[in-house]
DNA sequence: CTGAAAGCGCTAACAT
DNA sequence: ATGTTAGCGCTTTCAG
C-alpha cells in the first residue's frame, strides 16, 4: 500500500502538505510548482488515500448505509440499491447496504453500519407507507426512500401516486377504452388511496362518472382471481389500470380464458411489471415504471447534501421529471412518473 | 463513542490489557478476576470495537465485498445477498455489496471495495456460468457464487442442475404424467446442459425414452410463445418441466388459452418462480426452488474460512441438503434443490 | 501477569 | 508556504 509518508518522501515534501494537496486543500497554500509534482508522484504510485485512517482523525468515513427490510423479498430493491449506489459513487461515497429481513434484526444491523462509522443513512421501503424512523437513527443524517415520515421531520422521496394513476388513466381514455377498470389492492397504503383518487380524477376530468363497480381492490390471493373474474363477467371493462404486476396478471389470466387479446379487445396499464415478468407481458402491456432507481439516486444525492452541509443543487442530480410520452410512442409504452421530493420540515440538519 | 482508554480507566489497568480482554487473549495473560471486571464494565458501556482503528494495526477490516452485474437486473440477487450477510453478520462481519450493472465500472468498484479494505470477496452471477475471476481479484481470497471458475482455481459454489431436472422431471412422472415436455432455454449456459441431461436421464431411468420432439428450447420473447404453443398443439404434453418462470408463463396462457387447467389437465414444475410471481401461481404450480440465500451464506463462511485461514467445519454452516419431499407434500410443493461445493483445485489459500 | 511505548496512515493546530 | 507536533483508537512488542 503507497501511504503519504512514501509520497513524501519521493518528493521531498513533509506528510502535511502531501494530505493537502490530496485533499484539494492546497491553493494558495502550497507553491503550484509543488503541488503539481506531488499530484504527479502520487497518480505515478496509484496512490489511493486510507479512508480507515481519515476516518480516525475526522470521524467521516465516506460511507452510506442503506437499511432495508425487503431487499430479499421483493424485485425493486435491486434497483433502488443500483441508483443510491450510483450517485454515492459518482459523490465518493460507498454505500453499504444491510437488509433487515429473514432473521436480521435491525437495531443490530443499525449497530453494525454505526460501528463501520457510517456518515449518513438510507431508510427504504418498497413501497410507499407511512414510516417511523427508528429511535438508533434519530440524530443522524437519514433520507427515506419510497416511504413518508410520520413527523415531517425527515427528507423523503417518493412516488407522485396520483399522478400515476392521473396518466394512466387519461392514457386509457384516449385509447379509447369506454369502461376503465381499476383493480387496486385492498391493504391500506398510501399508494392505493392516491391511485384511486387519481383514477378518480383522471376519469372525471374527461367528464366520465365515476362508477364504483369498476373498481375492484384485492389482496394477492385466490379470490382475488375470483373477484377479476367477476368484473369480467359483470362489468365487461375495455381498459385496465392495475396496481402492480400481480394484479395485472390476473388480467392476463381472465382474458386469456375468454379468448380476449390485449391491446385489440381490453388495454392494460400496470404498474411495474417487473422485468422478469415484463420481457413476457410488455408487448401487450403498457407499463408505469416506478422509479426506483431514481429514488435511490436523488436519495443519497440528498444524504450527502445534510453529511457535508451543503445545498443539493451543488451536487449533480439528475431530474428525473419527464412528460408522458405521446399515444403512439411504441409499444410497450413507457409512462413515466414524477417524484414528489419532500424536504424536512424542520431545518433539514 | 466508548474506547478502550475509557474503559481502562474506569477499571484501573491498562488500555493493552483491556485489548487483550476484548480479544479474547487473555487466558493465563490477564488475572480472571480482572478480565471479569473489565469484560463487565465493557458491557455496562455498550462498548463497541472500533474497527477502523484496528485495521489500522492489522490490516483486517472484518468487512468482505460481494460483487455483481446483476443487482438490479434479477429478483434472485437479494435472497443471495441477504444469505451473505446473515453469514457474514453470524461471523462478526459486514457484507459490502456493490453492483456492476449499469454505468458502474467493475474495477472502479472493486478499487473501492479495496481501498475500504476488503478482506475477502465474493464474486456472484445470477445463473450459473463458466466465469473468469477479475484480475484485480487474483490474490484475494474469493469465492464464486451461482457460477464456476475456467481454471479450478477459485471455490465456488453452484446448484446442481442435473439433479434438479431429474428430480422434476421424476416427480412429474411419478404423478402420472405420460408426454413429459421440457421448457429450456436456447441460450448456452451449465444449466441448461445440465437440465437438459437430468430430464433425459429421469425419463430413461423410469423406462420412458427421451422424445427430441418433446424438448422445445426458447429464449425469452415473442416467438417463444408460439413454440410452446405448437408443442401443446402438436405433442399434447401431460406434463412440463421448466428452466425457469418466464418460460412456465408460456405453458400457464397456452394452457388458460386452451381452457386447460394446470394441476388437472396438465402438470407443471418450474424453476425458480420469483416470489411476486408465485405468489399469484403457486397454487397451481411445483417449484424448485434455486437456493440464492444458501449459495450466498455458504460462499461468505467460505470466504472467512479462506480469510481466517481455518477450516470450514470450524464455522457453523447449516448442511442445505435435504431429499426430496414426498409426492403427496401439500401443494405448491418445494423440490428441494442440492448444492455443489467447489474446493479450490490448488491449496484453498 | 500487567504496563509503557511505539506506531498503523492520516489530519489539523501550531510554528516557523 | 511548509514543517513540526500531537493524537485519533487500537494492537503489539518489550520490560518489568
Amino acid at each position: 500500500m503507497v501511504t503519504m509518508k512514501e509520497i513524501a518522501h519521493r518528493t521531498g515534501v513533509s506528510v502535511s502538505t502531501v494530505s493537502l494537496v490530496m485533499n484539494h486543500r492546497d491553493e494558495g497554500r502550497v507553491k503550484p510548482a509543488i503541488a503539481a509534482h506531488v499530484r504527479e508522484v502520487a497518480d505515478e504510485l496509484g496512490y489511493q488515500v486510507n479512508p480507515m485512517a481519515s476516518s480516525l482523525r475526522t470521524n467521516r468515513t465516506r460511507t452510506i448505509g442503506f437499511i432495508s427490510e425487503e431487499v430479499a423479498t421483493t424485485p425493486y430493491a435491486g434497483g433502488m440499491i443500483l441508483g443510491a449506489q450510483t450517485a454515492a459513487s459518482k459523490l465518493g461515497y460507498l454505500l453499504i447496504t444491510v437488509s433487515t429481513d429473514g432473521g436480521m434484526d435491525e437495531d443490530d444491523e443499525i449497530d453494525a453500519l454505526k460501528r463501520y462509522g457510517a456518515d449518513g443513512f438510507l431508510y427504504a421501503k418498497m413501497s410507499n407507507r407511512v414510516t417511523d424512523v427508528p429511535a438508533r437513527l434519530k440524530d443522524c443524517p437519514v433520507v427515506l426512500v419510497d416511504a413518508t415520515g410520520r413527523d415531517g421531520t425527515t427528507p423523503s422521496i417518493e412516488p407522485d401516486e396520483f399522478r400515476i394513476a392521473y396518466d394512466a388513466t387519461t392514457r386509457l381514455v384516449e385509447a379509447g377504452c369506454e369502461r376503465i377498470a381499476y383493480i387496486g389492492c385492498s391493504e391500506p397504503m398510501l399508494a392505493q388511496e392516491g391511485r384511486l383518487a387519481g383514477y378518480r380524477t383522471a376519469l372525471e376530468a374527461a367528464g366520465r362518472k365515476f362508477n364504483e363497480r369498476l373498481v375492484v381492490d384485492v389482496l394477492n390471493n385466490g379470490p382475488a382471481l375470483e373477484a377479476v373474474s367477476d368484473l369480467f363477467d359483470w362489468e365487461r371493462p375495455d381498459g385496465f389500470f392495475c396496481f402492480n404486476d400481480a394484479r395485472a396478471w390476473y388480467v392476463y389470466e381472465c382474458a386469456a380464458r375468454r379468448g380476449l387479446v390485449i391491446g385489440r379487445d381490453v388495454s392494460v396499464v400496470g404498474v411495474d411489471n417487473h422485468r422478469v415478468f415484463a420481457e413476457t407481458l410488455s408487448p401487450r402491456l403498457t407499463t408505469v415504471e416506478l422509479p426506483h432507481f431514481e429514488m435511490g439516486y436523488w436519495a443519497a444525492a440528498k444524504v450527502v447534501s445534510m453529511i457535508e452541509k451543503r445545498p443539493l443543487d451543488d451536487l449533480d442530480v439528475p431530474d428525473t421529471r419527464a412528460p408522458l410520452p405521446p399515444l403512439d410512442a411504441p409499444v410497450p409504452a413507457k409512462v413515466h412518473c414524477t417524484l414528489i421530493e419532500k424536504e424536512s420540515v424542520r431545518a433539514a440538519g
